[in-house]
DNA sequence: CACACATATTCGTTTTTGCTAATATGATAG
DNA sequence: CTATCATATTAGCAAAAACGAATATGTGTG
């Protein structure tokens, strides 16, 4: 049983919580990029890219690295690459459940 | 490896990102309980407790089971349980990085 | 030092989220 | 069938998040 501090928990899982910033997390999934690679693999803004990175940075799921002019960002650690794979694997499970949702988009109380 | 619709990984992930909602699903991790005993339990409005639930429900992390007049809430499935447990040792993990930062609070773009 | 390139930050606006208070639905008991 | 208890839904408002455009910072190069 481990015990973790609620807020913080919260700020992490809340890095995972928008497509972006999911796409950003899967396109360095592999190996670290620079922040020009990343924009050019995912159809957004500079700014927009570097406001998420900067935010999955302080969420805990991203590091950055300066090399030169460039930064380059990874995932944290393999913990953080294990927790995304079985996301993935339990999601796989529920997916049709969760699809089958309407009030999500529309309702403002989600 | 797994593929998921990605709007289902985030709507799924959506429901974990907020702190009342946490609560509620530490709440109900070990037996499923009534919407009363989760509003006595938790500090919190029925009407916001019943949106959460909605939420969470949405989300594909819980279900719901009518009893008489009662509903009872409970986790999905084992897997959530399993997901729920691995994302606190993961965190246990990278917490003090994530505690030590200051953007998240206030910054409006995270 | 000035210029070019890579990245970050700020500002203003729009959209989304969360909350409370009030009301509605739905089930059971008498 | 109506009164009561359990839960859900709606409306309106306040707060937070997301975005684009513009600007700033920082790093290497001539």
């Amino acid at each position: 049983m481990v015990t973790i501090d609620l807020d913080t928990k919260v700020k992490f899982l809340h890095g995972l919580s928008h497509k972006t910033r999911n796409q950003i997390l899967e396109c360095i999934k592999d190996r670290e990029k620079t922040v020009s690679e990343i924009v050019t693999d995912m159809k957004a803004s500079q700014s927009n890219i570097s406001q998420h990175l900067s935010c999955l940075k302080d969420c805990g799921l991203i590091v950055g690295r300066q090399e030169g002019k460039y930064i380059y960002y990874s995932l944290r650690n393999q913990q953080v690459r294990d927790l995304l794979s079985m996301i993935d694997i339990v999601l796989a499970d529920v997916q049709n459940d969760i699809a089958s949702c309407k009030n999500f988009v529309q309702g403002g109380d989600c």
